[in-house]
RNA sequence: GGCGACAUAGCCAAGUGGUAAGGCAGAGGUCUGCAAAACCUUUAUCCCCAGUUCAAAUCUGGGUGUCGCCU
């Protein structure tokens, strides 16, 4: 039986993964599914730089725009969501295409990722880290290192919420964690196609210097007195984006304008050298290197190219 | 022109005789239920020259530069 095709596009933020996904998916009868932790969350458009309407009208977007950002969201979650929606495109004999940056959710749908019976317990979690708070994070890790000594190798002792997640998979009942590096085989759910976006470092810290001062213009800070007017607190993590916890410390006078708007690029600048970081761990991704290429067309064209060699 | 202060990494900065803290930026990395999260690793011979001393970023003299005050 042939495996079911679907095609993946990451790279780090402001790589230009939404108009190259958009045109792909269009040369390619697709629709996107999009792997991204923040554009999941309902109100945060300008801030997680989600695609426009215009743009979701050209194709079809999925998990854009699908929960409340108070709501307790984790990748079990996600990844039961995006199956379905490309269970869905695929049963219209479209071609799924998984886009966006957000690492570890990208893993649980290309990896057979086991996550266990033991669901969050956040009480416990907050009694955990008053302790680790209280009494240092060594404590936290002596613990574990005697509930699973494997783990409490794996997880630096200052890594407190993994420590205290590693903890709570056993503590509630569960089986220890498993360390990610045991798994070496790709899903048998799907055969998967890896394209990886990238840029100069240059150039991509640019892109996002610029793109954080057009979200400004765009009315980012308008969006996150929105948010709060909702009720939307700092303590909701969807509000520990990037872009939103910045604008939050300026609202609250923590900052000046200008140091919340340095601060924003700096936190993407970090966050993207991360998630090339992660990217880079896959050996089979292909990467097409956008700062190399006069045109957006001729990119797109070479991508196409490669994708009708390899599917 | 005079007086005073200061000069340590890309930036901020501690150290006042015993062999260069720390933070930020930069670079590299980790990742199995908060992931735009959380966490880890890493970067100097102290403005220049001469002197004192077993030993100088630290003391002395000179030079250069910056800042402040005065005329």
């Amino acid at each position: 039986m042939m495996k079911k095709k679907i095609l993946v596009i990451a790279g780090p933020t402001a790589v230009g993964k939404t108009e190259y996904s958009i045109d792909i998916a269009k040369a390619l009868d697709g629709e996107i599914v999009s792997c991204d932790s923040m554009q999941l969350y309902k109100y945060m458009d300008i801030g997680s730089a989600k695609p426009t309407p215009e743009e979701r009208k050209e194709v079809r977007h999925w998990l854009v725009d699908e929960i409340d950002p108070a709501e307790d969201f984790s990748v079990v979650k996600y990844r039961k969501m995006a199956k379905d929606a490309i269970e869905d495109i695929l049963s219209r004999r479209k071609l799924p295409i998984v886009s966006g940056g957000t690492g570890l959710y990208l893993n649980s749908l290309i990896y057979d990722m086991d996550f266990g019976p033991v669901k969050t317990d956040m009480n416990y979690r907050k009694k955990l880290e008053a302790i680790a708070k209280n009494n240092g994070p060594g404590v936290l890790h002596n613990k574990l290192k005697k509930l699973d000594p494997k783990g409490a190798e794996r997880i630096h002792p200052n890594n407190v919420r993994k420590v205290i997640r590693a903890l709570e998979a056993i503590e509630q009942g569960g089986d220890a964690i498993e360390d990610f590096g045991d798994i070496k085989n790709r899903t048998s759910d799907y055969d998967t196609l890896l394209i990886g976006l990238m840029r100069d470092r240059e150039e991509l810290y640019q892109r996002i210097n610029m793109r954080v001062m057009m979200l400004i213009d765009k009315g980012l800070i308008g969006e996150v007195e929105k948010l709060m007017e909702m009720g939307f607190t700092s303590d909701d993590i969807a509000m520990k984006g990037i872009g939103y916890k910045e604008i939050i410390a300026y609202l609250n006078g923590s900052y000046d304008l200008s140091t919340a708007i340095e601060t924003v690029q700096k936190n993407t600048r970090h966050y993207a050298k991360r998630q090339m970081t992660w990217f880079n761990r896959y050996e089979d991704m292909e990467w097409f290197d956008l700062t190399s290429y006069m045109t957006h067309d001729d990119a797109v064209k070479d991508i196409l190219k490669w994708v009708e060699k390899n599917r």
